[in-house]
RNA sequence: GGUCCCUUCGUCUAGCCUGGUCUAGGACAUCAGGUUUUCAUCCUGAAAACACGGGUUCAAAUCCCGUAGGGAUCACCA
């Protein structure tokens, strides 16, 4: 019986998420139960809000829990109970309206992952179990629930660790079996600070007092000064910094990589990676592999640095390996979730599937799948062409490339029915007439249709382009160019 | 600062417990080459690490001690 125990205070972080991986694959190879919590005895801070958003979460990722969610907020009468046993025995005292427990013994216990700890008493002070308002805190409620839910193995974050020597002690003195414990290490930025959702309000507070003009940002002039002067890490004044600075900040929470289009199962995977291994040189794997082949002896003792490319190698593994007919539907409900732009692209099916085929193996992620296939959407007469490709596709040996696209044009005009295969045969054609490999007429194509010398295969582009847009893009860039080429 | 913990390529790590097979293996990133109509994918190759200093031993990445660096904690937050 393994637990995960988020205090709902904010979102589900990458952090959180791993810890929550690591009980739940200890929970499920063992045919044991994975059980949720909330820990929401901060009664300031907590909200139902981010308790919901970490279930969001947690099925997003597919990790499915057996029991709950049990809220502490609503089991205050269980906790009295043992704070006044405490009491009674003379293990616990009032003070100032809140109670504390005496700290007096030597403390040792076992750590799955550090082995051996052990805090001599005089270390510890005695510490509070009831706040005056009459919740228990963490240290109290925590014990309690985990013996009565019958957890056998506590799996959480390393902060944690210096904590259990109290609550050791607090099971102790109630009489209470021991888990077993297994702290796992932190996540750090590659600055080697602690990977965290301050991390974003660093990011906005930097960008603007970088910033020329604040005008733009809608927030009360009072919180924003308490924001700039680190008074606040507010969510809401970062992420208004970030909207009116057009800034994108980086992502932390478990939400924030679903939004940039990285899938579940790459995430997993890298997070899974991060700190424990099979040992094998086995790296990508899925879940079912992590179940059977999980321990708690293989996670490591050290902090581990959050590697964004690595984990952009394993989502764009992980979204080349999809079928077609996961892929599409899921790029079709991400571009219209964040990228309402590409509708028209995603209406036509023939078109969309093409889109996707393009794709697939060209971006990380599926956000990246709107920044490279902008072209697609831009204006006709909007595009910007980009002086090096011009130069280098279409101007040099005296302007080849632009005779070249002027003549392939007039052949282009006359292909019909319009259709990527059909274009692909008049590409060969026009090449094989001339002796030329298909670069010579590509390249000057693709300057004309994107406006950079990159594009996915030239056939689809001009499939999924259609006849209307792609002719009028030549001849938009064979005027462009030639003034440009006159004025040399 | 006290206490607890950690330290292998730039990064994630295997190896350490049970010293020799480690001229230290894999992955990401980097660089070079190949395939390709561009890009991406894919393939091949290269460079790249045992924090430092002592000790034990025939032999140390592996055991012991010390130093340095890093992290956690020391809340009526969790």
């Amino acid at each position: 019986m393994t637990r995960f125990a988020p205090s709902p205070t904010g979102a589900l972080h990458v952090g959180g998420a791993r810890t929550a991986l690591f009980a739940w694959a200890f929970a499920r190879q063992h045919n044991g139960q994975f059980i949720l919590r909330m820990e929401d005895t901060d009664q300031a801070r907590s909200s139902d809000q981010a308790a919901q958003d970490i279930m969001r979460d947690l099925k997003w990722l597919n990790l499915d829990w057996d029991a709950g969610p049990t809220y502490q907020s609503q089991r205050l009468d269980i906790y009295t109970q043992y704070i006044k046993q405490l009491c009674d025995a003379g293990l616990a005292y009032p003070d100032d309206g809140a109670v504390r427990f005496r700290m007096d013994k030597h403390i040792a216990f076992e750590d799955a992952v550090f082995g051996r700890i052990s805090v001599e008493a005089i270390e510890l002070e005695d510490f509070v179990i009831q706040k005056a308002d009459g919740f228990p805190t963490f240290h109290l409620a925590v014990i309690v629930d985990d013996a009565l839910m019958g957890v056998t193995h506590v799996i959480r974050g390393q902060e944690h660790l210096s904590n259990t020597a109290k609550h050791v002690a607090l099971l102790d003195a109630l009489g209470l079996d021991r888990p077993v414990y297994a702290h796992t290490p932190s996540i750090m930025n590659p600055d080697g600070s602690k990977m965290s959702k301050r991390d974003k309000a660093k990011v906005a507070r930097k960008a603007a007092k970088e910033a020329d003009s604040l005008g733009a940002v809608k927030v009360d002039a009072l919180e924003l000064e308490r924001f700039l002067d680190k008074k606040s890490d507010d969510m809401t004044t970062t992420l208004a910094i970030a909207e009116a600075l057009g800034l994108t900040l980086p992502e932390i929470d478990v939400a924030d990589f679903r939004d940039s289009g990285y899938l579940p199962q790459a995430l997993l995977n890298y997070l899974a990676l991060l700190g424990w291994n099979p040992g094998n040189n086995v790296e990508r794997f899925d879940m079912a592999f992590l179940v059977s082949h999980f321990s708690l002896d293989r996670i490591g003792k050290s902090n581990a640095k959050f590697d964004r490319d690595k984990l952009f190698r394993f989502n764009a593994q992980a979204v080349a390996e999809l079928p077609a007919e996961t892929f599409e539907p899921l790029l079709k409900e991400h571009l219209q979730k964040h990228h309402t732009a590409f509708d028209a692209i995603c209406a036509d099916e023939s078109k969309f599937k093409l889109f996707c085929q393009a794709y697939q193996s060209r971006a990380r992620t599926l956000d990246e799948v709107a920044t490279l296939g902008q072209f697609f959407i831009a204006g006709d007469d909007e595009l910007v062409f980009n002086a090096k490709a011009v130069k280098k596709n279409l101007l040099k040996n005296e302007g080849e490339g632009l005779s070249l696209l002027a003549a392939f044009a007039d052949e282009l005009e006359a292909l019909e029915p319009w259709s990527g295969e059909a274009a692909h045969g008049l590409i060969h054609s026009f090449c094989e007439k001339r002796e030329m490999n298909m670069g010579k007429i590509a390249g000057p194509l693709r300057v004309a249709l994107t406006g950079s010398g990159v594009s996915p295969d030239m056939d689809a582009t001009l499939e999924i382009l259609g006849k209307t847009s792609t002719m009028a893009r030549i001849r938009q860039c064979l005027a462009t160019v030639k003034v440009k080429q006159a004025e040399v």
